[in-house]
This record gives structure tokens, C-alpha cells and sequence, in this order.
DNA sequence: CGCGTTTTCTTACCCTGTAAGATCCTCAAG
DNA sequence: CTTGAGGATCTTACAGGGTAAGAAAACGCG
């Protein structure tokens, strides 16, 4: 949808707006289609306008990470259990990453350190640190939950992602040698993944407690 | 290192030898140094004899993925117990990413379904499955461990990977304000991150056999 | 030797990010 | 109203990317 103007008419553009415009752009079209010539046709625009609100397009991408991302973390200051503040992040990011799969390698390739961010973090640690975890752990707790959530997202969207410059989607066709595979291959028939980020969110929250009550004694 | 040939002489090229230098170029100059005519110019030709070899450059992309991922996965059909298993599949997953961290992106942006792969997933199911774990608990298992070690070295190597088109490495050198974050920002000082990994893997597998048990009842 | 096959190179095209500068729009000062 | 001034937009241009098409060279076998 290429907004049309009359020559010479302004655009009206933001930074922000531009960011949306990328987000939308690659939700729409996968990664291979956000240019910055194609990003700037879709606000009816030509590509070296955009120069004027973004330095380059890594600052763009970093831009669309910061988005995508800001839209998650609504675990607010509460003195809720650190488990529930914990699962609720996770579950939270996870659910905007999976809203948004084509950027999921954007989010995997930079930390996007915003205050945002770090406001969350602190907000688990001191859960974590006055629950009983020394500081050492309640980092790694918090790191890995990040990793945890990152992982599974890349591994279930399969992502198709930087690569393919066809289409998105599609998925992998190839089906599975059932002799030399009998398991891999009748678990590939069933594969109701739907529960699979709760019982592994589960199973990493409750090691998690079973490491701070091991070293507490 | 570009070899040097005589006008005419053959360069004795093979995919796997395209394959390797291309993961060392990868792994010493980065990721965005890795082009078609780069990587003819290491060996000594031009960029189009490559496609003798290689469809494309996603082939390449996803051969240096498989070579690299082959060079994990010593864990044999032993009988040990499958903590221990998922806990060798995933170190030496993990330290072979970390001996290669230039390419952690491309092996997240594919799943790289080798045959060798899908011998060790079927391995470390069938241990699982013969624990008593169901088949959907072990498939679970399987993928959340990996998205987990993928997760984690990526975090864990802050990667600066496909974008930054400057040199690898670098690292962020933002400091933290101690007023607004003060957990995060006495981490930041110890952080010694060297059993982050062994903590982590030990709080999933935990997890995981509380998971077992609790299903089990 | 000659011929067919395999390997390598040449050229060309279109796409990308972006530097430099021209051009146009808008709006306030005279 | 005219006139700048400053900000927003467009034009042009360049280096580098992936790769399609075909020429040219080297090899192996008869």
C-alpha cells in the first residue's frame, strides 16, 4: 500500500512511524523485503528521505528491535512470587515474539539494552535476590530465561528469516526415514507443540528453585 | 591467505574445501566478509566458479552450518543415563558454537536437519523415552534443550554478527547507572559468567526430571 | 593427435546501502 | 506581498553484492 503523493507534497514522516512502517513491512514480507528503497516506496517516499530521521539501516533495524520488543514487558513493580514474575516475562516476550517471527533474528542478533529493558531486569533480580538467590545465580537466572525464551521462539518458528529471499512460510517438507528414525518419526505426526513453552518454562523455573534451595544448605 | 595460481592452472577445488574456507573466513574476518568473490579470492579464482560447486549462497550459508554443527554431536549410543546424555550433547554443542561464535546466527537461522542430527535426536529421545518419559514430554525435552544452547550462546556472545559491518568483537562499552539499576549494575562488575552455562543446563535437566516424576503420579 | 567433458573466467544485470548536492516546501521577517 | 532561511525531499552516482549466460581454457580418453 504505497501511500501516493502529489510531487512535491511532504510526507509527514517520524522516526517512529518509520520503525512501524519497517515492522509492518517485514511482518508482511519477511526481512529480504526491508530495504531501505522498499521501505521508503511503501510511505511514498524515496529511500535517501529516510536518511533524514534514521543514520542507517542498522540504526533502522535496531530501531525495529526496540518496537517489537517495547511491546512486551508488562511485568509491572508488583511483589508478586519471583516464579510468577519470571513466567510472566517470558511468556509475555514470547508471545510478542511470536506475533512478529520474521524479526525474530533481528531480536537474537542484538541485546537492545533500553531502559525499558533494564528496568525489568532489575525488577526480577531484586525478586530473585530477596527470594534467596545470591546475586551470581539471580543473574544467571535472569540471562538465561532471556536465552531460554530466545531459543525456543528461533527453534519453533523455524524461521526462514535473513535467508530464503523467497516468500516467508513454507515450512520444510521433507518427511522421516521411519526405520532408522521410529521415534523422531512418530513424534513428528503428533507434535501438538502447543504446550511445549509451558512445560519447558515450567521444568527451567522449578530447577531454578531447586538450585537456590541447594545452595542454601 | 589467497593462494596464488598460475593464469589457466586448476584450483583443485572441492564443496568441502569451499565449505571450510568458508567458515574460516567467516570465523576470523566476520560474517559480513563473507561474499561470493571474497571467498573465490581466498582461493585463488573467481567468484562464479564457486556455482560449480554450490547452487547458491544460501547453499554455502547452510553447508558452513552443517560443517560446523557436525563438529558437535560425539554422543555415541552409550547407555549412560540421559541426564548424562542431554548434558554432553549440549556442552559440546555449545563449545563448538563458542569456538565459532561468527556463525551462531546462521546456525539459529537454521535448523540444519542433518541425518547425523536427527541420529542424535533420535538417540537422546529413545533414552528419554526408555526413562519414562512420554513421547511428547521427550520430544519437548529435545527441543527445548535446544533452543536453550542456542539461546544461550547467543545471548552469552553478545554477537554482533550479520550487521555491524565493521570488525567482529568490540563489545558494548554503555556503563549502567547505579542509581536506577543497582543489582544490574553490582552484576555487571562480578560477573564472571564462566559456570553461567553448567548452572543453567543443570537447572533445566532438574527440571526436567521433576517434570518426569510429576507426570508420572 | 582430436574431441568431449569438466572446470574456470568474462561480462553483464539488477539490487543494495549511502555520500553529495540540487531542489522544493514552509514559514517567519521585513 | 516579497524574501530569505531552514528543513524536507529528490537526483544522481558509486562501490559492492548475488548470479545468469556464455566464452575460453585445461583435462582425460580415444
Amino acid at each position: 500500500m504505497p501511500v501516493k503523493r502529489t510531487r512535491g507534497q511532504r510526507a509527514g514522516l517520524t522516526r517512529q512511524g518509520i520503525l512501524e512502517a519497517g515492522l509492518d513491512l517485514a511482518d508482511r514480507e519477511g526481512l529480504a523485503a526491508l530495504s531501505m528503497r522498499h521501505l521508503g516506496a511503501e510511505l511514498g517516499v524515496e529511500a535517501m528521505t529516510l536518511y533524514h530521521y534514521i543514520p542507517n539501516k542498522d540504526a533502522l533495524l535496531d530501531g525495529i528491535v526496540e518496537c517489537v520488543v517495547s511491546k512486551a514487558i508488562p511485568p509491572r513493580f508488583t511483589d508478586a512470587a519471583w516464579q510468577e514474575k519470571l513466567r510472566s516475562y517470558a511468556s509475555s516476550l514470547a508471545s510478542v515474539m511470536a506475533a512478529h517471527p520474521n524479526v525474530v533474528p533481528l531480536v537474537m542478533l542484538q541485546p537492545a539494552v533500553t531502559s525499558r529493558n533494564m528496568e525489568t531486569m532489575e525488577s526480577m533480580l531484586q525478586s530473585l535476590y530477596s527470594a534467596g538467590f545470591d546475586l551470581q545465580q539471580a543473574v544467571d537466572v535472569v540471562y538465561t530465561l532471556t536465552g531460554f525464551v530466545l531459543g525456543h521462539v528461533a527453534v519453533q518458528a523455524g524461521i526462514q528469516g535473513v535467508r530464503s529471499h523467497g516468500r516467508p512460510a513454507e515450512g520444510r517438507a521433507l518427511d522421516i526415514d521411519e526405520e532408522r528414525y521410529p521415534l523422531l518419526a512418530q513424534a513428528d505426526k503428533v507434535s501438538e507443540r502447543g504446550t511445549r513453552f509451558e512445560f519447558a518454562l515450567n521444568a527451567l523455573i522449578t530447577g531454578f528453585e531447586m538450585a537456590r534451595s541447594a545452595s542454601r544448605s
